[in-house]
RNA sequence: GGUGGGAUACUCAAGCGGUCAACGAGGGCAGACUGUAAAUCUGCUGGCUUCGCCUUCGGAGGUUCGAAUCCUCCUCCCACCA
């Protein structure tokens, strides 16, 4: 095989969890490489989450590798698939998108991805298009190709039913759905996350059942896990890195996961070569590299990434001034308040808490400081002038007394 | 269509006439410890200018001095049978 077919290969291959047909994919690539003939890359997003994370980041970064090496994107919006929901991972039916939701979400969505994947290499499509026209007789023909038995195998489902949870008859068309976009875009690979496994197989499926002449190639990643290290990131759980997150809250937010968790990231997300992630590690066991180096090269590459160098140098000086000499941020909200303002007030006023109850509860805890000095005092009243007030760690508010 | 079972705070889940703003777990917030963390330990976790008051236990009424707990109707869900 020649060298370039196999470093793209490697490349093609690097974190992912599974290949399936590999062979079609050399061949797709030793024809790119010899004819310049393109293939297409197809990967379904759900436009239920207006805001990309570092979760979805792993599959358009592959993306993007595969548009390096010939792949068109068939960058697909599931826009008629959101209204079933997918049932994968999922204990409990989804609920029904509006149309202008759906629309807005995927305006955002394409805004985004194109920080990371090649617009010229893309192409958009919606799967409404084709879904809405393959009416009665399509569905009815379509369902055929899947038995229920089949469907209970899978274990989401297998689990709700026995726990009784609801399952609509809706939810057993989604794969359905999700192939027949395969089989209508003629897509050569799909990529998806591991958790699509079930679903990214019925595109092969029904391209065979439908006499397409291929079935797509299936590559799957890795589920990214979210900040708290055990959930894949979702920003339902609140547990996510928006790349579109302000530079400190991305720097910040990448330094304070633990330190298991960063030799995932840095396997995932990083542009650094799995021989020098390997190097990293040894040096963290052996002592001879802090940790928290470690971690701070890698909150600074993903922050540049979005951003910028200068970005990134802001956000990892102000964290290291914040947390490191216990200092004050450089810009921090301002409010202005016109009498004597009390303490509580102050706080939920500056948007620092969210009821006078939780302000209180944080000043009996000693996590409320005024200029710095610790306030146990739930009465306490600003006087003229300006105080730094701040609450835990990480919340600040400049507050003017006229 | 019939018969049972269920709906409790962010989530799961106790409670079955007063001592319930409601056990417990998870999550979240805070404190200690640190490398910023993670792990661990501790406290808090409806609202309110808070030793008190106000609004919560699917919805609407009712019984009672007093209800999340009892009764009636309604809404939604689940199971079994048809």
């Amino acid at each position: 095989m020649d060298s370039i077919i196999q470093n793209a290969l490697n490349e093609i291959k690097r974190g992912i969890s599974e290949l399936i047909d590999e062979e079609r994919v050399v061949t797709l690539l030793k024809e790119f490489y010899k004819t310049g003939k393109n293939y297409y890359v197809k990967a379904g997003f759900d436009p239920t989450a207006p805001d990309i994370h570092l979760g979805h980041t792993v599959l358009m970064q592959k993306l993007a590798t595969f548009q390096k090496h010939g792949g068109i994107v068939q960058f697909l919006i599931g826009d008629f698939t959101a209204r079933i929901g997918d049932p994968t991972g999922k204990s409990a039916t989804r609920k029904i998108l509006s149309e202008q939701d759906i629309q807005a979400n995927a305006q955002t969505y394409k805004k985004q991805v194109f920080k990371i994947i090649d617009e010229d290499k893309t192409q958009v499509v919606f799967n409404s298009k084709w879904l809405n026209a393959l009416g009665a007789t399509g569905i009815m023909s379509l369902s055929s190709n899947l038995t229920v038995a089949r469907m209970l195998e899978r274990d989401d489902f297998s689990k709700r039913y026995k726990s009784n949870t609801p399952i609509a008859v809706s939810e057993f068309l989604y794969p359905l759905l999700q192939g027949y976009d395969s089989v209508e875009l003629k897509s050569d690979i799909e990529l998806g996350g591991t958790d699509q496994k079930f679903n990214l197989l019925m595109g092969r499926q029904l391209q065979k059942a439908y006499n397409t002449g291929h079935e797509q190639s299936v590559l799957m990643m890795p589920l990214l896990e979210g900040t708290d290290g055990v959930n894949k990131m979702s920003k339902s759980l609140n547990n996510y890195i928006g790349i579109s997150e302000l530079p400190k809250d991305i720097y910040g937010k990448v330094l304070s996961i633990s330190d298991d968790l960063m030799w995932r990231y840095y396997e995932l997300l990083s542009e650094v070569s799995l021989d020098a992630i390997e190097e990293l590690k040894r040096g963290v066991n052996e002592g001879t590299l802090h940790p928290k180096k470690v971690k701070e090269d890698l909150a600074y590459e993903l922050t540049k990434k979005y951003y910028n160098e200068e970005e990134a140098v802001n956000a990892k000086d102000e964290f290291a001034k914040v947390h490191g000499n216990k200092g004050i941020p450089n810009d921090i909200k301002e409010f202005s308040f016109d009498d004597t303002t009390w303490i509580v007030k102050a706080l939920c006023d500056a948007g620092l808490e969210s009821s006078s109850s939780q302000a209180r509860r944080d000043i009996k805890q000693g996590a409320v400081k005024i200029n710095q000095e610790k306030c146990n005092d739930e009465k306490y009243k600003l006087e003229s002038g300006e105080h730094i007030v701040q609450v835990g760690k990480k919340r600040f508010a400049k507050i003017n007394i006229r």
